[in-house]
RNA sequence: UGGGGUGUCGCCAAGCGGCAAGGCACCGGGUUUUGAUCCCGGCAUUCGCAGGUUCGAAUCCUGCCACCCCAGCCA
């Protein structure tokens, strides 16, 4: 895999590292919680991680942080690991669970209450909320502050038995209530939650929290490059106190980077779920979804998603990234890459008049303009035909590069024709189209000299097949459904979703393998369904039409 | 009225005292059996604003403004 040696921040720190010796090896992590799919921020996070081990020659590990077994599940683990390793990436070793380090992790919290540095505290979380201050006020210290030791490790060991509730008690490390910093006012690095956890069962009903964990998961594995988000960034200070004052023996340092928000997007796990459990989306794959299975299902590509990561750069700064730099990097992978195809999504019948009923030729036609190695296809052309019913008119100007009545178009790969008539159902909807074929003009322009005015794409009606289209388009009308006091309910798109049942595909399209990427010419880039394409039943999904310049 | 960040073209983003890279988008023109691709060309006398230092500033200093994050026993 190319990796362009992308300078930004983080790889200025990781050369100075490297060169003053700080660390040998550059050791990063993609550490997400299993509480929801992997999205397009997180792909963001993983390229950054993975990217940056890679273009130092060192290692990253992927890491469930799973300190919370309320939100967390097994499916969650599942589609994580599969999304990485689809999006191309290896990590380390074997997948590390934060769970697997609980024993290190309690030691250390009775090492803090040892040292006088941690202790129990009986205030319930309302009573919590009131001590701890706001904004601007400093908080107060709680009254438990200054237990002993002996009664604070007797405590805990209780809290650990299974002795008092959920709510009860809490361990807090002794720092600062008046810190102008929220995260160092005591804050609590261990709750108790009577609940199975998805790794570990019922071992335990006491779980550390995100501080308390992450920094020290880091110093376990020898991370040197924590690398997070900028909302973690007043963490930094917490993240520092616990890797001073634990006897840990790897010293990581974390570095923030701004998160990826692309327009007309969400990328918040609560409301994707909210999505998926209210039934606006199929499911947290559907391929309107930003997740990384949504947008494989979609038809993007692991080569796609990665050149838009590094096109967007990282920065501390906090932006939106317009989703058209998302859409152009998809096009440019299909594009290089995608057979060529075609598939008429509104049939209109055009019937060639001077072309024998029975015959049926086999026009053979490359599979990519440029792209020799794809070689070819064979296109059965008959009598009977169908073209998209936009791509003809009775009249029309010049700059209407398509069939109308007396001109001529080309048919794509095989004939000019010129239409002569057109019959009409008894409401006036053009109903057929009757023309006829120039002579030798396959591959030859007319020997008469009058060009056609543009070239269309069509289907055997006898030889071609039906399928199934879902023509995608962005879940959201607003280009930031998210922001301020939106609610993103009400940005989404109505016509997300056009199921076309009667698209017509040339027949060699039905054995198209799943998640094989086609271009299907003048229309767009399609997929062929993940799961419910067949060659009985043909399903392709619209991944992004073309650029489309035409002005009216 | 606390703390932490960020402000360079519509969007992303280089730049780190020597006189504004690149990409996306957009607008022209050329090629073309995809109104696609491809190819040429255009697109910030100006870097949130105001002062100051300097021969010289987006880059240094001062002040101001805007936006983002923090008061979960979430991560």
């Amino acid at each position: 895999m190319e990796n362009t040696p992308a300078s930004n921040f983080l790889q200025t720190i990781i050369t100075e590292d490297l060169a003053s010796g700080r660390v040998r090896e550059v050791v990063t992590r993609f550490p997400p919680e299993p509480n929801g799919y992997l999205h397009i921020g997180h792909a963001k996070s993983i390229s950054v991680n993975f990217g940056l081990a890679e273009a130092n020659g060192g290692r990253c590990n992927l890491r469930f942080d799973d300190t919370n077994p309320e939100k967390e599940s097994q499916e969650y683990i599942e589609s994580i690991l599969e999304d990485v390793r689809w999006l191309g990436y290896t990590w380390d070793g074997e997948v590390r669970y934060a769970s697997s380090y609980f024993q290190q992790l309690y030691d250390w919290a009775v090492y803090l209450v040892e040292k006088g540095e941690a202790y129990v505290c009986d205030l319930n979380a309302e009573q919590a909320r009131e001590y701890r201050g706001t904004l601007t006020e400093p908080g107060r210290n709680s009254p438990y502050r200054d237990r002993s030791v002996q009664e604070n490790l007797d405590l805990l060991a209780r809290m650990r038995a299974g002795e008092f509730e959920e709510g009860e008690k809490v361990l807090r490390a002794k720092i600062d209530m008046a810190s102008p910093n929220m995260n160092m006012r005591d804050p609590i690095l261990y709750r108790i939650r009577k609940v199975p956890h998805h790794q570990t069962g019922d071992e335990w009903v006491i779980y550390p929290t995100y501080d308390f964990a992450h920094g020290q998961e880091d110093a376990i594995e020898g991370i040197t490059h924590s690398i997070c988000t900028l909302e973690f960034e007043d963490h930094r200070p917490l993240y520092d106190w616990f890797i001073e004052h634990l006897p840990v023996d790897s010293r990581p340092r974390q570095y923030e980077f701004g998160r990826l928000n692309p327009s007309y997007t969400i990328t918040s796990k609560r409301k994707l779920k909210q999505l998926v459990e209210e039934g606006i989306v199929a499911g947290w794959d559907d391929p309107r979804m930003p997740t990384v299975s949504g947008m494989r299902r979609r038809g993007y590509t692991p080569a796609a998603i990665r050149k838009f990561c590094d096109m967007i750069g990282t920065t501390r700064s906090d932006g939106v990234v317009d989703v058209a730099m998302l859409e152009f990097a998809i096009r440019e992978d299909l594009n290089e890459n995608a057979p060529r195809a075609m598939c008429v999504l509104n049939p209109l019948k055009v019937v060639l008049t001077d072309y024998p009923e029975e015959k049926l030729e086999s026009i053979s036609a490359p599979c990519h303009p440029s792209r020799e190695e794809f070689g070819q296809r064979e296109l059965p052309f008959t009598r009977e035909l169908y073209i998209d019913a936009d791509d003809f008119r009775e009249e029309a100007n010049k700059k209407y590069k398509r069939l109308v009545l007396g001109k001529r178009v080309r048919l794509r790969n095989a004939y000019v024709i010129e239409a002569d008539e057109v019959v009409k159902d008894g409401e006036g909807n053009i109903i057929e189209v009757r023309a006829h074929t120039i002579p030798n003009t396959l591959g030859e322009n007319p020997e008469d000299g009058i060009r056609p005015r543009g070239v269309i794409h069509w289907v055997s009606v006898r030889a071609g097949r039906r399928a199934e289209v879902r023509l995608y388009d962005r879940l959201f009308t607003d280009e930031a459904p998210d922001k301020g006091e939106n609610d993103f309910l009400d940005s989404i798109n109505p016509d997300s979703l056009t199921v076309v049942e009667q698209a017509w595909i040339e027949p060699a399209l039905a054995d198209a393998e799943p998640e094989q990427g086609y271009q299907f010419e003048r229309e767009g880039y399609f997929v062929a369904d993940r799961y419910d394409h067949r060659a009985e039943h043909p399903v392709f999904n619209r991944t992004i039409g073309l650029r489309d310049t035409w002005t009216n």
